[in-house]
RNA sequence: GCGCCCGUAGCUCAGUUGGAUAGAGCACCGGCCUUCUAAGCCGGUGGUCGCAGGUUCGACUCCUGCCGGGCGCGCCA
């Protein structure tokens, strides 16, 4: 018998232990062919272990000798045959043979299928964690919407992905930091404090023309009345004085930028800037207050909410622009300060502190993403919208200027997401003005289908959501595929208690799990941890989606099996189906959770 | 014009540091309930992997050039 505590450690440890262990065997192989048989000692990077892709060929398959024949001057198969014959024996496996143009598949002994089925059973929801990160310090951001409204169906999309690739982050061992960064600086959130404001002197009575580039949108409201059952009328203000002096707007032959501008300065001026503070911070921590009830019902949760305005305010940007300067890499052009991001891959170099004195969006991100490496984190993943494509390069270059790795920063960029409803494309965009909110979106389809269908595709695919089909109730939708699957089991077992019978695993005779269908079901078992390891290494949730299908599609047809009923009255073989189908729902409960997914009992 | 993403079955997409006969779902056609959820299963039809070169023992995968679609290119945020 294959010791399957030993197995157990190696997990423990990190990889799959299988792949592990035949690796190993290998490299013992060629080390003893040297120099026999090769001249040099092989690089150990290269020898590696994959699954079959055909179950013909065993279970897992190497092709190091078609990788060394050329350099040996060797037939590839020649070469595989002498590093079959040198393969130290291993109660592992059952066979070691060449195939095709070099292969080299291993056979493994049946012991070896059953301990990974204890293995689940013993790990339950640790099945499939491991340790690869080696307690490596991530911070992941996302979402990191801006508080000038409610959250639209692409945050949601990111958010989804950024919660998960956090989770399989903390699976594999890496010690995960979530964070939403709040734009709450600039001009942006002045024009929603005076988009509040003249909702509320609308409510006070006082005739206003709205800008046309204020926020106009229906959720202002709310927040304005709030601001007058607070403040009473205590802020009012004449409509004459706020708009006097103020540029046209833009449909009256002016400029919108410049007329809201001036609104901002005299409201402003007319209630003082610590007043129209108060109503910056009020209207900012109202829509957070949406944007955070929206995430934390969608089961989305951060470690911190790091404000903009604050980092201004604490002096830290100025401090990095200080550090910057020490770099070299700053110059004066045409009254600004330049940032030289040339010299590190940027098409052109970017203004940090502009002619009139301010600085630009840019010198804040500078100093934030420098101060998550201060904080200590070693690697920064930053969740953004496609669109911002054009910042990776500027930052990154500035965290070298500051002395990092450019290793250290990674930005997961989102596609965009269409909606569908029965075939035809939604119009979305604020511009036409049916923006569809995530709020939305999910009260309509549910937030577990919310989440398994953002998560279907890679993250650099534009992903087309269908609502029809996140909605159905039948075979046709994965979630409930997935979750189906879940249920079927929970559902198997209330049966055996119905018909007298209890689940006992250690009346269980493995060995009677013999069939094709238990074996490459037990086979998709043993890749959970791969998958894992592979969707947090490559930030791609999509893969475990996949994944949780097929394992769902081996459950439902092991359960069609006529010949193959769960509940039989031979004990011994009735508890090794379940133990199987057992430690199926464990894997697809640990799959679900990863991504936020809830895993029914009943449905 | 420049940069990033994408181009694989009628549709939506996977494709394991380049590997064996390119895979799923939907749609379409045909089967499976006296049975633990038919809310399910099985089989079949369907491909010049956008095009053309190159590298390699081997290319959907890497390189170059085209073609097509999306997004972005402010001293805006």
């Amino acid at each position: 018998m294959v010791d399957s505590g030993k197995i157990a450690a190696v997990e423990a440890s990190g990889r799959s232990p299988v792949k592990s262990e035949l690796e190993r065997l290998l490299r013992e192989a060629l080390r003893s062919l040297v120099p026999s048989v090769l001249a040099e000692p092989v690089d150990a990077a290269q020898v590696v272990v994959e699954r079959a892709r055909d179950p013909q060929h065993g279970e897992f398959a190497s092709n190091i000798a078609m990788r060394l024949a050329k350099a040996a001057r060797k037939n590839p198969r020649e070469l595989a045959q002498a590093i079959v014959q040198a393969l130290p024996k291993n109660e592992l496996v059952t066979a070691a043979e060449v195939a095709g143009a070099g292969f080299i598949n291993f056979r493994l002994a049946t012991d070896a299928w059953f301990s990974a089925l204890k293995q689940v059973a013993a790990l339950g929801p640790n099945y499939g964690r491991s340790a690869i990160g080696n307690g490596r310090k991530v911070m992941v951001e996302f979402v990191s919407a801006n508080p000038t409204g409610p959250m639209h169906v692409g945050h949601g999309r990111g958010a989804a992905y950024g919660a998960t690739l956090s989770n399989l982050l903390d699976a594999t061992g890496h010690t995960v930091y979530r964070e939403y960064y709040i734009n709450d600086a600039g001009r942006q959130i002045d024009i929603l404090a005076v988009s509040v404001y003249l909702r509320y002197l609308e409510l006070c009575g006082e005739q206003v023309a709205f800008p046309s580039n204020g926020y106009r949108a229906e959720y202002i409201l709310p927040v304005a009345r709030a601001l007058q059952a607070r403040r009473g009328d205590a802020l009012k203000r004449d409509a004459n004085e706020v708009t006097r002096g103020a540029p046209p707007d833009a449909p009256h032959g002016g400029d919108k930028d410049k007329h809201i501008d001036g609104l901002i300065e005299n409201v402003r001026r007319l209630l003082g800037a610590a007043e129209f503070e108060h109503i910056i911070l009020f209207a900012r921590d109202a829509m957070l207050a949406d944007i955070r009830n929206d995430l934390e019902e969608f089961g989305v949760r951060f470690d911190r909410w790091f404000s903009e305005r604050e980092l201004a305010q604490s002096g830290l940007v100025d401090e990095a622009l200080a550090e910057l300067e020490k770099s070299g890499r700053v110059y004066e052009k045409e009254g600004a300060r330049w940032f030289k991001s040339t010299d590190f891959g940027d098409d052109e170099d970017r203004v940090v502190v502009r002619a009139n004195g301010e600085k630009t969006y840019f010198a804040p991100d500078i100093a934030y993403h420098w101060d998550k490496l201060r904080r200590g984190h070693e690697l920064l993943i930053d969740v953004w919208g496609a669109d911002h494509h054009g910042y990776v390069t500027r930052v990154r270059g500035a965290l070298q200027a500051l002395g990092y790795q450019g290793t250290s920063f990674e930005v997961c960029l989102m596609q965009l997401v269409s909606l569908y409803r029965g075939g035809e494309k939604l119009a979305m965009g604020k511009r036409e003005g049916n923006f569809v909110t995530l709020r939305d979106l999910r009260n309509e389809v549910g937030n577990d289908a919310c989440r398994f269908f953002y998560l279907m595709r890679s993250h650099d695919q534009a992903l087309d959501f269908d609502l029809e089909l996140a909605k159905a109730r039948n075979s046709d939708n994965p979630v409930y595929y997935v979750q189906y699957a879940h249920a079927r089991v929970s559902s198997v077992f209330k049966e055996l208690a119905v018909r007298g019978h209890s689940y006992d695993p250690t009346a269980a005779n493995l060995a009677l799990l013999a069939s094709e269908h238990e074996r490459s079901t037990i086979t998709a078992l043993t890749r959970y941890p791969e998958i894992l390891e592979r969707a947090a290494l490559d930030r791609a949730p999509h893969a475990m989606v996949h994944y949780l299908r097929d394992l769902a599609n081996e459950l439902h047809s092991y359960y069609n099996v006529k010949e193959t009923k769960w509940i039989v009255d031979d004990a011994a073989l009735r508890n090794a189906r379940l133990t199987l189908v057992l430690a199926v729902q464990t894997v697809i409960r640990n799959g679900l959770t990863l991504l936020g997914v809830s895993a029914p009992d009943a449905m």
